[in-house]
DNA sequence: AAGTGGTCTAGACCACCAT
DNA sequence: TGGTGGTCTAGACCACTTA
């Protein structure tokens, strides 16, 4: 009998299991695993199998593994944050924690190229959230937010402001959406009025524009965001190569 | 007898002695190396251990497998190039080839601060190379190249000129270095004079600016390249959480 | 047909964590 | 002490390439 022509390795069907299981929710957010032990036998393969479909969801950043306790979903606290979706530092190199300020909460329809990134129809319902970060005391960054509020049904202004977590850490424990992922594209462009005036920049100073999308699991798209960065004492960090 | 405090894992050890290899030039660009079968013998250890530290190789694209034909130390061709170290775009999204066209080839002593990012001393020899890069004809990208004398010894402009591969190609063939990794820092600035006029921009447009280190081996730095690009039809594309 | 990497298994032992 | 993940091994078999 000849193979399958396009078979993939048992460790992928095991890994594509798994991360169906992960997207219907199976493990909440911190959650451990069964042990490896028992999704083997789940599964019916070998430890090794299930070890190695484990292996790739650990590197992508999905799982975590901590010797002696267990395997886990992995989480959205701030050294996530900063390690993997703020790329923003000082010039001199140093990792800062941002710190958000609410400036606006508002509902809105989403614009037919919103809607093309987020895989939902023009005109659907979307929250704008706008905020601005601020490193070591002063604003560098004007985010703007766009979410389907499909997806995150009863968000409220202040949900959204008295969470004490991050935002990919509200969205992962109140919604059961899990950022996994992230596309960003960058260009410069000239401050505007609005804009300067948020960052302390001079109209028509240069800025770092980053227009990012948020994926989940099977890459959903899950929230848009554009940054205005002001790049006169920070820079936006790239490292490639080591697996980008 | 207790265990070593820092014992590092056999197959990092094995990993580090492949490294080792790789950076005295044991195997040339795009040559095989050893079967896995006898490098696990060489390293006396199993075939499995052997295959987790080429694994980790492959991963940082420092190694190619290949079914059926052998382990190759990976090339810098095109490809390479369009995958991990290019990452200006359409802003339609389309990947393309960039064409490099020399604008100047200049000897000069390094600046305090280059010397800094390429681990040499102030006033130690250096080239500087000027590019501009064409994308479906029209020019978008200005680069400028600080490679350190001592690296590239017999390079002129004429061995640069008349390349008939990518630059890390050239370094890589012809001068045993091999650019395995490379960290950007991002930022926006208004366009000078001169790169408006070589840009054919406004002065004052707004730009992206790269500057790139890019590292061999154990993280040696060996090449310093900003990039001013016009982003009024390009962007630039990263890709978080994929293992960044 | 011979040689290479790719997959899968089974089991032993170690290091770490909770109790 | 028992359970978890982490390492290492040995071997069988498959898929692919080259000649």
């Amino acid at each position: 009998m000849p193979a399958d022509l396009a078979a993939a390795p048992l460790y992928r069907e095991v890994k594509a299991a798994l991360v169906a299981s992960l997207a219907a929710g199976e493990w909440p957010a911190g959650e451990a695993l069964p042990s490896e032990a028992k999704l083997a036998e789940r599964f019916r393969v070998s430890i090794g199998t299930l070890r190695k479909a484990v292996d790739e969801l650990v590197a992508e950043r999905v799982l975590v593994r901590q010797q002696g306790r267990g395997t886990f979903v992995a989480t959205h606290g701030p050294k996530r944050l900063l390690f993997h979706f703020f790329h923003v530092v000082r010039a001199d190199g140093e990792k800062e924690l941002p710190e958000p300020a609410l400036v606006a909460f508002d509902r809105g329809r989403a614009e037919p190229h919103e809607a093309g990134r987020l895989a939902i129809a023009p005109g659907d319902r979307v929250f704008r959230i706008r905020n601005v970060l601020k490193l070591a005391g002063e604003p560098v960054v004007l985010d703007t937010i766009v979410l389907p509020q499909a997806l995150f049904p009863d968000l409220t202004e202040k949900i959204f402001r008295d969470r004490d977590e991050t935002i990919y850490g509200l969205y992962q424990t109140r919604y059961g959406i899990n950022v996994v992922r992230a596309v960003e594209r960058l260009t410069a462009r000239l401050a505007d009025r609005g804009t300067a005036k948020a960052l302390g920049v001079a109209v028509g100073a240069p800025l770092l524009r980053i227009d990012r999308t948020a994926l989940t699991y099977h890459d959903r798209p899950v929230e848009l965001r554009t940054s205005l960065v002001n790049t006169a004492g920070h820079e936006y960090l790239a490292d490639l190569g080591k697996g980008a």
